[in-house]
DNA sequence: AATATATGAATGAACG
DNA sequence: CGTTCATTCATATATT
């Protein structure tokens, strides 16, 4: 297994360390991806022609399904929380305009349209997005600066305060709705 | 899959091909493992559920979907994301700091001066030491307030914040009794 | 093995 | 804005 090494490593402090994966590593993974992403494709398929074909079965609320609910690992998704949590959709379309505009939003009227366009995937409100965009810039900073400290060496690429550079090139994205690959 | 055998010889001729991927891409895959997991998972069911009260959609034959071909896989590997875990020795020295200090560090330079301290008996991290203080301190105000719950009236020690706050003591459904700690 | 608990880590919200 | 709190999630460990 790769997972001996008791006491493991720091992983909170990013940049500096790399995973290393072995080819076969990745296959696995991309395979276990790739199956995933047949597998829903074809049951929300299915879902969708039998629900086509037979309205019977609204006793299963669960229409909201393709429009990415909330995705969280322990199926919790119907328990109704105190505490907003983004759905994949909302989270990817933040992610998208923290990196696109460099930042929070400008202006208040900027935070009441992205409220208003997050709405259609989900309950929002514009404290949530507003407080996101707030977390999400502390805790970058948080990262850089922690990453900064521990090299003092400095002379590290990619340290520069670029802010622009904050596209650490990764897509996330559930194509569920997107076509991928 | 008929793919057994040690990374590496498989593949080429022994040359070591390897990727290199930061923590945060590696975090995005696995959560888009975990999310297509999930997602599988209430789609099997509701497909259970469709299925038990109408075999007339036998047109679709996916039946041997969860029959568990491929989905769990041999994967596993890399998708667990591994945590710290405190030495004895690290976590007696914790304990004592937190008793000592009465609750968690002042400053960044405390911090870094117990990490520095800690990593002498095993591997530990700024962020590791930043969150067991954390941690301990939520704990045990938590224990604490339960125990003065079951005392209710009579000495109340001025832990209670404002009561019109956003339910701060909602006890409504806990029937699995997990989320005691 | 399967379930229950303990606890490290992530994160939405609040505070100063 | 930066920091802290409160809650939740996910995994390591213990128990059956």
């Amino acid at each position: 297994g790769a997972r001996e090494g008791r006491g493991g490593e720091s992983m909170g402090e990013g940049v500096l360390y790399l995973k290393v994966m072995t080819d076969e590593q990745m296959e696995i993974l991309r395979r276990q991806i790739a199956a995933y992403a047949t597998i829903c494709e074809q049951l929300v398929e299915m879902h969708k022609a039998v629900t086509a074909r037979r309205d019977s079965l609204a006793g299963m609320r669960l229409g909201a399904f393709y429009d990415g609910p909330l995705i969280s690992s322990s199926g919790q998704t119907i328990a109704a929380r105190q505490r907003w949590t983004p759905t994949a959709l909302q989270l990817q379309i933040l992610e998208t305009m923290f990196h696109h505009g460099k930042g929070p939003p400008r202006s208040k009227q900027k935070i009441k349209q992205i409220t208003k366009e997050l709405s259609r995937h989900g309950q929002i409100s514009e404290s949530n997005v507003c407080n996101w965009f707030q977390n999400r810039k502390a805790r970058l900073k948080r990262k850089q600066m922690a990453a900064l400290a521990s090299n003092t060496e400095s002379e590290v690429e990619a340290d520069e305060e670029s802010p622009n550079e904050n596209e650490p090139s990764h897509r996330e994205s559930l194509p569920l709705g997107s076509d991928n690959s």
